[in-house]
DNA sequence: TTTGGTACTTTGCAGTACAAGGTACTAAAA
DNA sequence: TTTTAGTACCTTGTACTGCAAAGTACCAAA
């Protein structure tokens, strides 16, 4: 077997994914499109069938709203922001996030 | 649908669990029952049926290797330490994990 | 010889990300 | 008018990881 330096880094985005959408959502509401070039941005690559499930999930829960809008150019598209729900979704998921990094800090002493 | 606080952190705990284990044994050989152990101490709950699968995935990766040694009391103990393809996968995650924390903060501004 | 504690192992399931392919709308080129 | 390119959304099947639950085996004390 051999080791593969992007499963790594796929394997450690599981779990994380969702907490960078809703921090981008918390900022400004976006669509799918432009949530990947923000995500590409910060490093974070990302493919649509990953992004468009996690986005309905999202929505099915309640983190998340949508609207439709028309585009300058091409087909309409579906802005997502972020709903009183999602926002405390992102509390916790803050709060987990910063416990997971001082129990890294702890292991690594 | 409903928010799972443990499912979130449990889902942010994947794929950091191997670079929490190869953290520890970089330290010092222990057993299944110890690095549960200390795991909890720093915070990090994991069960047997977790990490015995784990621990057997990189040996065969040949990120490490194990011993048998008998215990003062109940059945012998299958001693893990880390081998040096295990130091350079432990190295690669470092890196992985240092980007990542970069990545969140990024998306979090 | 039975009970309780320690330790290792396996099987089946659930959740997440990815690869790959598909649909549909718009506008510009042929 | 038809074709092509670009944008945007969606779905299906697969791989990987972690968990729950159950099982095996060793040891010592009651």
């Amino acid at each position: 077997m051999e080791i593969n330096t992007e499963n790594v880094r796929s394997q450690m985005r599981k779990g994380v994914l969702e907490f960078c959408i809703l921090s981008i959502l918390d900022k400004k509401e976006a669509y799918a499109s432009s949530i990947i070039d923000e995500l590409k941005r910060a490093n974070m690559i990302v493919v649509e069938g990953t992004l468009y499930p996690l986005l309905i999930r999202l929505k099915n829960q309640g983190a998340l709203a949508y609207r439709w809008e028309e585009s300058p150019q091409g087909p309409p598209r579906k802005y997502y922001c972020i709903s009183e729900v999602g926002r405390k979704l992102l509390q916790e998921m803050n709060a987990s996030w910063n416990d997971l990094v001082e129990t890294i800090k702890t292991l690594q002493q």
